[in-house]
DNA sequence: CAAATAGTGTCTGTTAGACACTATCAC
DNA sequence: GTGATAGTGTCTAACAGACACTATTTG
């Protein structure tokens, strides 16, 4: 975006009113996922105000005049889990009119993926904590947020067959098993195990850690990483 | 989103003001593509006032309180170019804070596809035309088009690893030939003829329709046509 | 030892690339 | 006939699924 403003265009700029008529809002609505076990859970707040009052719902909030999209999400996210640096990717624009009761209100998704661990000092109540995604799907969330979890585990379906991307949701080693049985969760059908190893070690995007699993009852497995996880030796 | 407004609820939205702070405002931009013999042209407007004024953007506009974003997209088509029911799919927002001069705009991008015969009756003049894409990325657009359109470009390619979906390009009947020179384009690289066909006929979206080419000098190609263009035939 | 899973080797079916060949038009 | 491309058949290489087998742990 090179500028080069004229002196016409400073005049117009100076005499700009943004708010002629009437704007759609906009807000950031953040769908964060992580695995327990082999099930998958998404972070819900229990909303406090009209409307949809009482009602589970994605952490979300309006988009300050300053502040980029990307780091509206980021912000609500720090605010409502204390979570930093995070998988944060955009999902989807909601825009449908009557979306919201309140006024006109344009939601950008987004949609984070986290380990469980990270989530481990999170305070967990009434108001805020995780639910089972199977579980969400079947509450009625307040506005169109059932839809938003939809797209995120679409997108995220779409992500499994071309990266491990479950790795975001498991802690930094983990071993081939885990991550099979999260991509079995996340694609909702059983993987050949021969094949799963061989695609995702051919993508050398995994490294050994050369140390193994204790205390499972059978050969332990060898734990992975992820390469970019720069952690030297 | 099954509403079941309590009186307390109805109370609330009564009173809500939803201009208590200031807003960023929301435009959709639209990515019209089409594809003039082997090279892709997109749709560019000269922008009439400040900022940018008399550069290239593409089309766009504010969106209305009451229109979703998809029917602000399809409505800013037909005012500029005078089309309806393109293929119209949203691409991205974009929602950088001085992505726009004036004020802060949050832009849903979306993008078009329409064979190049269905914008014959288009009005091009110095205001408004197609620019190939070629030359269009190396001109500086207004605004962040540029990324916009690049973006755009990354999707379609995206897209064309999975589906045909040149022929949203092309006219109602074109050659498998065409179809793979398409392809080519979009993906800056040659294909492989008998692979292009076998796959491409294999996904079962096209349709022989008997019909051949004149005229080439050379043995004439069998024109298809796509599936669910329902012309019973 | 048994039980259970880790990890490897190999066969097979599918598919894309490569190549060769025949077919069909304009000239 | 020549030149050019359409369209098909076949071989091959790559790869995923399936299966079998060995390896390594706990108990």
């Amino acid at each position: 975006m090179p500028r080069r403003p004229s002196k016409a265009e400073l005049e117009f700029l100076r005499t700009y009113n943004a708010d002629e008529f009437p704007h759609p809002s906009v807000s950031v609505d953040v769908a964060l996922l992580t695995a327990r076990g082999d099930a998958l859970e998404v972070f819900l707040v229990r909303r406090t105000e009209h409307p949809y009052k009482n009602d589970w719902s994605l952490p979300g909030g309006f988009v300050q005049l300053e502040e980029s999209l990307e780091d509206a999400a980021a912000r609500l996210l720090e605010a409502k889990t204390g979570l930093r640096e995070v998988f944060l990717e955009q999902l989807y624009t909601f825009g449908a009119v009557g979306r919201d009761p309140r006024t006109r209100v344009i939601s950008v998704a987004y949609y984070a993926l986290v380990p469980l661990e990270q989530l481990a000092k999170l305070t967990v109540s009434d108001a805020r904590g995780l639910m089972p995604v199977t579980e969400a799907l079947q509450t009625a969330l307040a506005f169109d947020h059932n839809a938003i979890l939809e797209r995120t585990l679409d997108r995220l379906r779409g992500r499994v067959e071309y990266s491990p991307i479950g790795f975001e949701l498991l802690p930094t080693q983990f071993t081939l098993r885990e991550l099979q049985t999260l991509h079995e969760t996340i694609l909702g059908k059983k993987l050949n195990k021969d094949a799963f190893r061989r695609k995702i070690l051919a993508r050398g995007q995994l490294e050994a850690t050369g140390e193994l699993e204790v205390g499972m009852g059978f050969r332990p497995a060898e734990y992975y990483r992820h390469a970019r996880s720069g952690k030297a030796g």
